[in-house]
DNA sequence: AACACTACTGGTAACGTTTTCAGCTGACCA
DNA sequence: TGGTCAGCTGAAAACGTTACCAGTAGTGTT
């Protein structure tokens, strides 16, 4: 930049003027500048002005596991927002370990993000609350309720009701034995959902059978191992409802490793549209969302706070059931 | 900072040094500092350090499309890699767009990136190569060949050799009207799977079916549509080869509106295992490779070149065929 | 003619670090 | 006693911007 005001013959000041369009320069100004922009090949140094503006247009964005089609998703809806408004995103997986997500959030801020969008691994998790805490930023939760940052917006999935209708559905095929799989209650999806499968229970004043509840992750081997076992009890479920999509292919294996017919001998529902679901044979019902969308409404939510919106905010965005084959009237 | 010096009593260097762990200081002087540093909640500002330094500890990753899984996994695992060694990652999606290849280069030129990992959306774009040589940090180029930075790093699945396999596989079983569905000719993957398609070919003294060679993307509508036109023809293929977890959902989708039994009216192989290959009825033979791993290698080659290693280096991963059931013998 | 006001420009002090340089103290050696 | 040296510390100059303040020239008003 001082070799631009050499080149141009002005000051320092009138060349950072021209580059931020401040109103008071006068087109030979800026004409001059520009060339001498040009002759010299300058590139603005985004760090200097950084440190200088105390804001670096930087969000960070945690997720655990960015390749989870899931997290891909929010993390494509909500850079394409950011990157819109002129921000950047640097992205971390806490790999679902508590602690990363302190040492992410640690580092995040000493790297004066302007702002964080987080899926944080478990809500009950004390050393992420402390982090949180001494964040200035807007932060942004997707799915997820801490205590700590009352300032917080969130994005919400209506799991509940996508859980309800779905697990409603089943009971209406005359289903009473079902299994629900799912991740740990120390995170908002899971409360979300046990809460809608007991409730379409309770709707119709059936006893919510306890033994099929299984929170043992979202893993894929997971899904199988738990599958396998609840298949081979003395009263076996007639239907299961997996809560998401890795738990979808393990339940998958195990069902084709125990030789049952999907649709015939059990049911099916999963969490989260997949192009596995849609083409498998027979296709497989779901509780949708968009989770493109889910990235894109962080992405505004925070972008609100950014610019001064100071009441935090949620949104809830919707689910909805999507029936295929999977789920059948039980024999 | 200068309160910590303050509340210790030494000078402002002292501190640095101390949080540096310079070794020229005492141990009096480090429990002072670091009491100091309690005492008043210090928080470095990674922002100043960075601009002194001239170093900001990040890396650029620009991808088409995150949501896509292979980029995805990709993605992860640079990100793991990149964060051992103590580096950030911007990530960014240029949509399939090379002007936003432009742009996001140049933005993170001027972020001052360490080093900068990319799959370009088109190899060919003048722009690109043109933003690139501006850029004197190290890159790494992801399954892409360019011309500008002769200094560029890469890491390059071995794609020639699968396809041949997998091609010769499907000769083996008797077919000849082979098609082949893949993105623009303008990326290193399309043509190294043409290479390896038509060596399968020319090793048996047979003719390449050119007529059944479709270059429209590696999206699923064109999928859909390039395996629907493909079906109408008076001379079908018997056999499709995908290029990509994309490609291969459209394909599917054909197949079903047609009626088509897979493995049984038509062959078929993808590239990229997906959990739908593996789970899908019948299970779909892939080209395979580990994208994971790509990730990882493409940041070991950038943490090469930033650790000082100038002369720039290729990675090559192998592919290996997955046979599954949706290949048969040509009735 | 004096004044206020607009439109612009230049100088300079920050922003929060790191690094170089000089200086100071005490120890060791001749 | 004087000199060299190691071990440590402080002062200050960068890094590349932005924002404030003061100033100048020209225009219009009274």
């Amino acid at each position: 930049m001082k070799d631009v005001a050499a080149h141009a013959g002005v000051a320092l000041s009138s060349v950072s003027r021209v580059l931020n369009n401040h109103p008071d320069v006068s087109e030979l100004m800026r004409r001059q500048v520009h060339d001498a922009i040009a002759a010299v090949g300058y590139e603005p140094n985004l760090l200097a002005s950084s440190l200088r503006r105390g804001s670096t247009n930087t969000v960070g964005f945690i997720a655990s596991d960015i390749s989870n089609p899931l997290f891909a998703e929010i993390a494509l809806g909500a850079e394409r927002r950011l990157d819109e408004a002129g921000y950047s995103m640097v992205l971390t997986n806490s790999e679902g370990n508590p602690e990363r997500d302190e040492a992410m959030i640690r580092l995040l801020r000493r790297r004066r993000i302007d702002g964080l969008i987080l899926s944080v691994a478990d809500e009950s998790w004390q050393g992420t609350a402390v982090e949180l805490s001494k964040l200035a930023e807007p932060v942004v939760l997707i799915d997820r309720e801490v205590s700590e940052p009352q300032t917080a917006s969130a994005v919400f999935t209506n799991h509940a009701h996508g859980m309800q209708l779905g697990c409603d559905h089943l009971l209406e095929l005359g289903h009473r034995r079902i299994a629900l799989l799912s991740g740990a209650r120390s995170l908002r999806p899971v409360r979300e959902r046990l809460r809608g499968f007991r409730a379409a229970f309770e709707a119709r004043g059936l006893d919510v059978p306890e033994d099929l509840l299984r929170f043992g992750g979202f893993s894929a081997p997971f899904g199988r191992q738990a599958t396998t076992e609840l298949l081979a009890l003395d009263d076996p479920p007639s239907a299961i409802v997996a809560g998401g999509n890795l738990l979808l292919t393990g339940v998958l294996r195990a069902l084709r490793e125990a030789h049952r017919s999907l649709g015939d001998d059990i049911s099916l529902i999963s969490c989260d549209d997949v192009p596995l679901a849609e083409l498998h044979s027979p296709p497989i019902s779901v509780i949708d969302r968009d989770a493109v969308q889910m990235g894109e409404a962080a992405a505004s939510l925070l972008l609100d706070l950014l610019a001064g919106g100071n009441r935090p905010r949620i949104a809830e965005l919707p689910t909805k059931l999507v029936l295929r084959e999977s789920t059948s009237r039980r024999r």
